[in-house]
DNA sequence: GATGAATGAGTCTTCATTCAT
DNA sequence: AATGAATGAAGACTCATTCAT
């Protein structure tokens, strides 16, 4: 997380910040450029509208984010060790950049028309990596969406769950393994013993 | 799903469509004066404020909610049919009202305060849940809130997952059995085979 | 000119005022609920935005203003006495309610394609009254189009001027005659001598 | 119509242009700028503002047109002639460059104090060639200011009818002499048969 | 028990204009 | 001479809420 130094930058850390904070709708242009430290103008000078703005924001962190997952499980041939990757992946992040984390889940709630089509990315690289897995043998059949759906809740509720945590938000770090173990669990099926 | 009858039912009833539909920030008091046909003071009469109106619509379900999970797990002497219990609920519900299975999630994001603490009722049940299995030897030791939090993501996400199906969502039911086994799958932690 | 008594007939009353007095654009809603002597969005418990308040106002006295004409020109056998009562109609709107007219006037140049086609009404019926006045061989063959647009410029630019002068706007009261005989004159196209 | 070369120059034009479309205020400066392809304050290095950008080119058109009027109805012995003459010119600019036409009868409506006074120079020219024909006994006894007025609205409002033809503006040329007649027409007063 | 009318605060956004570079 | 960035003022409009009837 590096200091953003230009105002464009700062009011991307600023939206990221706020929304995580209150929402998107909890959060106003004026909020924004107050946090900024500039006018309400200022802002458009950089994106067209409030929508643009929250959406390029998304888009920028979830590809980018999208794109991490991908690259770091590629290198490993099964999908356990796939999903210990992005498991260890997502820690780390939620670690390091909470109001990251937490903005990128909230920003989901938002213009569900156009966010949902765009966020597949995630849930499709699961999907396919699962498809593989079934393939390979080394999963039993199943249906991928659900499977993927899944193994993203768990991940994805249990940082919430971290996230509210008081005082502080709990660290994700040490849940790492739990997580990938539960989640290679999730894609067992049913056991026949 | 009972008709709602009494003004303030069928106010209750349009603020979980509406809220369903478009989230707590999206819908105006007026929007749902005008859905149920009153005018917007007629709606002060029955709640004193928005927030007073979207939290006791959303705790009297969310209690109603819960305490049927509680009475419907109880009988059942262990974890899994707990677990199954549960689930093939959460999922007739889920079929058979989608609005207010939407609500329900929806309503989590907002209110984030007094919200929080309220609705850990279910976390709770389920981390009771997982406890007692835990000393009965049924499951590993391992932490029940993470666990729980763990578990609730699965079916959760999974309900996301079907609700945003096009062109309609697509039936939870079916998934029923799948589910109740990647729960019951996430609280066996490490398998050592 | 009745004094207006209702919010919404104050509201209908401080356009026309405000709007003969700067123009549609010159004009604020904020300017608009300032004369009435109410909040801002008390105008919007009356119309829904300012292009419906500007529109309604407008096609309201245009309809009445028109229909008046129409009305007035009826008994006249000849398209000479027609004119005459309609010029005389349209001083004495003049010099009775400067705003009025002015106001019909200004609103023209807003909300250029929709008004375009509605305004139409006077232009229509003029034209109409040349085209018989020609079957009946009273004028001369021409473009009654051309003729009507010529007709209506005359008396319509003559209002502009008397509007204008200062320290107070001329009564066109006394200059009907005049006008009465130029728009006669108008159509009569070439003499030959 | 010559092609502007100069920034300036291309200033004025897409001012022209664009008003002639939208109407005073419905151009922005950042619209002006944006046609010409400059910079927002690169305008303001030509014209201290928008007010002396409008004027400036107003003016300057308008001095122009009211010049060649002028002088285009000096040869001329009789009002007749000179109205021909001036009507033609009319014409003439119309087809041959509607949006200079069309900004030269918008811009009037704006800067009502300024402008009306400045923009006397065509009624004014009108009015002296008619107390001239007066003097001269050409015509009847009138009030040159009135006539001038009307002949005035029968040319412009004529240009208007035409403009907003659809699916494009009429020519004016082929209307010429029609015009001439009927502003000759205008000036003959009440006819004694 | 219900309503039409009203309001203060606040929303997003645009505009004419300026300033540092 | 030209620009990117910034701003104060203002615009249309919405919202939760109240009050007189």
């Amino acid at each position: 997380v590096n200091e953003p130094t230009t105002t464009k930058e700062k009011i991307e850390r600023s939206t990221i910040v706020l929304i995580a904070e209150r929402g998107v709708d909890g959060v106003s242009m004026r909020d924004i450029a107050r946090l900024v430290g500039v006018s309400e103008p200022a802002v458009y000078r950089h994106f067209v509208n409030k929508n643009a703005l929250v959406w390029e924001v998304f888009t920028t962190h979830y590809d980018i984010f999208a794109a991490q997952l991908a690259r770091l499980q590629a290198p490993h041939a099964n999908l356990k060790n796939k999903l210990c990757a992005m498991v260890a992946h997502c820690c780390f992040v939620f670690d390091t950049d909470y109001d990251l984390f937490t903005f990128l889940l909230l920003a989901q709630h938002v213009q569900r028309g156009a966010t949902k089509e765009y966020q597949a990315a995630l849930p499709e690289l699961l999907k396919t990596l699962i498809e593989e897995a079934i393939e390979r043998n080394e999963i039993p059949q199943q249906d991928p969406a659900v499977a993927a759906a899944m193994v993203m809740g768990c991940v994805l509720h249990c940082a919430s769950y971290c996230l509210y945590q008081k005082p502080v938000p709990r660290k994700m770090g040490p849940l790492s393994s739990t997580l990938s173990t539960a989640c290679w669990n999730i894609v067992q099926g049913e056991r026949h013993e």
